[in-house]
DNA sequence: ATCAGTTGTTTTATTAGCAAAACATCGGTT
DNA sequence: AACCGATGTTTTGCTAATAAAACAACTGAT
């Protein structure tokens, strides 16, 4: 498969990294504390009041936050949705890798965090899916993640990067 | 868990998006042409020779890129190690999006295009041993994916996002 | 030998995202 | 009334990554 073809769709995602925290920071703070300012989103992302300013500036020209009579924050309907989504995103993701992959909190958060704004909406679903049964009560999901933690406890000297993952799967060399 | 300890993380990753597929450019074009010169990595990701001429001055001060006697590029040993860890990265991703998750191979190329340079080496390492085993000969391994898939097949009604993530993992609300 | 095409670089400009600093405003204290 | 602290905005400057355009150098064909 051409690379060219793929590759620039990263820069195309209409909701970067800091614009998904900005708008989750909004969420978090009407939860913690009932309301959102400038600078009460500032201080979440720890970043200065100023380039709050010029980024929620932009946010509310796009529709994805309101202010308040008096400069008050809110998520729009539209920006709701996309906080939900990415949420959503990054609860799935944090679990899979903490819970199934066996790695540790921070490392979870920290890459769930990292992609949580940038996997289609068909990805998070499936993944929900997946981690849904994965860890349900069913037999054989039990058993077959009893088998890999095993096989995890085993293989603890294993090191990455791998040379032969070409070998190991049997790619096609593209 | 505080946000702000964990979302600034993500700048401080120190191979960006295009760094990354500059690298793995000149990886193909070195497979495919045999050399790589500028205008053929700025050919390949579709971008002017300008831009790909100041990139990779940049790579090349960083030592990740070597310049031969006549304007021909190549990865240093740093920069081979960098883009052999993104290559198994990015087939790892996609083989576990296309193959476990049944996402269409579009796609599957496209988010691990996207996540390929943020996952953490430990994420990747155990990402890998998950669908090796997930993929294997292993009887527990089929009969689960065999489960998972026919599920898959009832709820094909599945809309993403859900208002229920909460519910359907019993996350704590932070 | 000239002319065209390719290549590589540099300069200028743009955008996103930040910091720092200056500025204005508002609210409460004294 | 004067002051202080918190707030919000704007301006300036920075970096990464791009485009566009100008320029220089090399290559090959006629």
């Amino acid at each position: 498969m051409m690379v060219s073809d793929v590759w620039k769709e990263y820069e195309s995602n209409e909701i970067s990294h800091s614009v998904a925290h900005h708008l989750t920071a909004i969420h978090e703070l009407m939860d913690d504390l009932g309301y959102a300012r400038v600078s009460d989103v500032a201080r979440a992302l720890e970043i200065t009041r100023g380039s709050a300013s010029l980024t929620l500036k932009a946010l509310k020209a796009r529709g994805l936050v309101v202010e308040d009579h008096n400069k008050f924050l809110k998520l729009s309907e539209d920006g709701r949705r996309i906080v939900d989504s990415i949420l959503a995103k990054r609860a799935v993701v944090r679990k899979f890798l903490n819970e199934v992959l066996k790695l540790d909190e921070h490392q979870a958060e920290v890459d769930a965090c990292k992609v949580e704004h940038l996997l289609s909406a068909q990805t998070g679903g499936q993944l929900l899916h997946f981690v849904h049964f994965l860890l349900s009560d069913d037999p054989t999901a039990r058993q077959f993640l009893a088998e890999f933690w095993s096989k995890l406890d085993q293989d603890e000297e294993w090191q990455w990067p791998v040379q032969d993952v070409d070998q190991l799967f049997n790619l096609e060399s593209r």
